[in-house]
DNA sequence: TCGTAATTTGAGTATACGCTCCATTTTTGA
DNA sequence: TCAAAAATGGAGCGTATACTCAAATTACGA
C-alpha cells in the first residue's frame, strides 16, 4: 500500500477543504459534493482515500481537538490551559462549535465519535485538576477535580454563548472565570 | 379557519409524538415520516396543519424552554433555579441535548431558533443575576452578573458532560456549582 | 337534514445526499 | 522501458428526505 506523492497531496487538500468548510459553513453544509468541489477532487477519487465522509470529519475534528491541550506541558498552570482554550474557541469560532455539535449528535446517535470525545475531555479533565492543585496547594484532591469540572463546564458553556451571540466577550469572561476557579 | 375538534386533536397528537421522538432518537431521528407514524396520521394531515416540519420542531423546543425558568417567581433564589434546572436536564437528558445541538446548529445556520434562543438565554442571565444578587446581598451588580454567566455557563457546560456519559453525577455538580458560585 | 368547510388520505414529486463502479490515466520502481 | 500499483474522472445508483395535491371523507352549524 506504498502510497504515491498524487494520492498524498489529494488527501491533503481533501482535509484541508473539510476544515475550511466546517470552519466556515458548519456540519450541515459540509457535504461530499462541496468536499470534492473546493478540493477540486471527483467523488470517486475522494472514496480511494477515504472510506467515508465521516472518516475525514473525524480526522479534522481529532486534530483540532488535540490541539487545545498538548499533552506535553506537565506543569501548566490554570491560566496557560485557559488561554489555549481561548486560542482555541476564537481563533475558530464556528470550528469549536462544530465540535459540540458532532458530540452530541455523536453521543446520541452512539457514534464513533462518542466515546473519542468522552476520552479526551477525561484527559482534559485530569489535566486541569491537576494544574488546580498547583495553583492552589492548599486544595484537597477532591475539590480540585470538582473545580476543574467546574472550569471546563464554564468554558463549554461560554463557548455555546459565544455560538450564539458572536459579540460575546469570550475572552473576558473565560479569564474571569479561570480568576473565580483559582481564588 | 374556524378549526373542528378533530383538527385540535390531530395536532396535539403530532406535537406529543414530536416530543416523544425528540427525547428518545433525537435530532436526526425524528423524521417526517416517523412523526406521522407516532401519530398515526398521514403527511398530508401533517401539512393542512403545520407549515413544515420545524415548526412543529420549534414549538415543542420552545414549550421545553419556557419549563425550564417560570418566569413568575421572581423572588427565586439562586438553589431554587439550580434546582429547576436540574430538573429539567434530569426529567429528559435527550431532549435537554436536543435543546443545545438546535441551538447550535440553528446558530450556524442563521435558523430561526437561533434570536429566540438568545433572547431566552439573556432572560435566563437577568434572573440568575438577579437571584445571585438576592443571596449574596453584598455583591456589587457587576459581579452579580459575571457569577450569574459563569453558574449559567456551567450548567450548560455540566449538561454537556452528561450528553456524553449519562453516568455522570450531573445534580450534584450542580448543586457543588451553585454553593460555590453563592460562596 | 343538508351543504359547506375543515379534515384526511396516500400515492406521488422533487431533490439532495452518500457512495459505487470501472474504464482511463498517471506514477513508481525494477 | 515496462508492468504493476495507485490515482483519477465522472456518470450514475439507491435511498431517504421533506413536501404536494386532488379526491374522498368527515364534522358541524344553520
Amino acid at each position: 500500500m506504498a502510497r504515491y506523492q498524487a494520492g498524498l497531496r489529494t488527501e491533503a487538500r481533501i482535509i484541508e477543504a473539510t476544515r475550511g468548510l466546517l470552519g466556515e459553513v458548519g456540519l450541515e453544509g459540509t457535504t461530499l459534493k462541496a468536499i470534492c468541489e473546493q478540493a477540486s477532487v471527483q467523488a470517486g477519487s475522494f472514496y480511494n482515500i477515504f472510506a467515508s465522509k465521516e472518516e475525514v470529519i473525524v480526522r479534522v475534528v481529532s486534530e483540532a481537538i488535540a490541539a487545545v491541550a498538548p499533552e506535553a506541558d506537565a506543569q501548566a498552570d490554570v491560566s496557560d490551559l485557559v488561554e489555549a482554550y481561548i486560542q482555541f474557541v476564537t481563533s475558530d469560532p464556528t470550528l469549536a462549535a462544530v465540535y459540540t455539535e458532532i458530540a452530541i449528535s455523536g453521543a446520541l446517535n452512539n457514534g464513533p465519535m462518542r466515546e473519542r470525545i468522552a476520552r479526551h475531555h477525561r484527559q482534559r479533565l485530569d489535566i486541569f485538576s491537576a494544574a488546580v492543585r498547583r495553583s492552589v496547594p492548599e486544595i484537597s484532591p477532591n475539590d480540585a477535580v470538582t473545580r476543574a469540572e467546574l472550569l471546563l463546564a464554564a468554558l463549554h458553556g461560554l463557548g455555546f454563548h459565544l455560538t450564539l451571540e458572536p459579540d460575546f466577550d469570550f475572552t473576558g469572561h473565560a479569564r474571569r472565570v479561570a480568576a473565580f476557579t483559582v481564588s
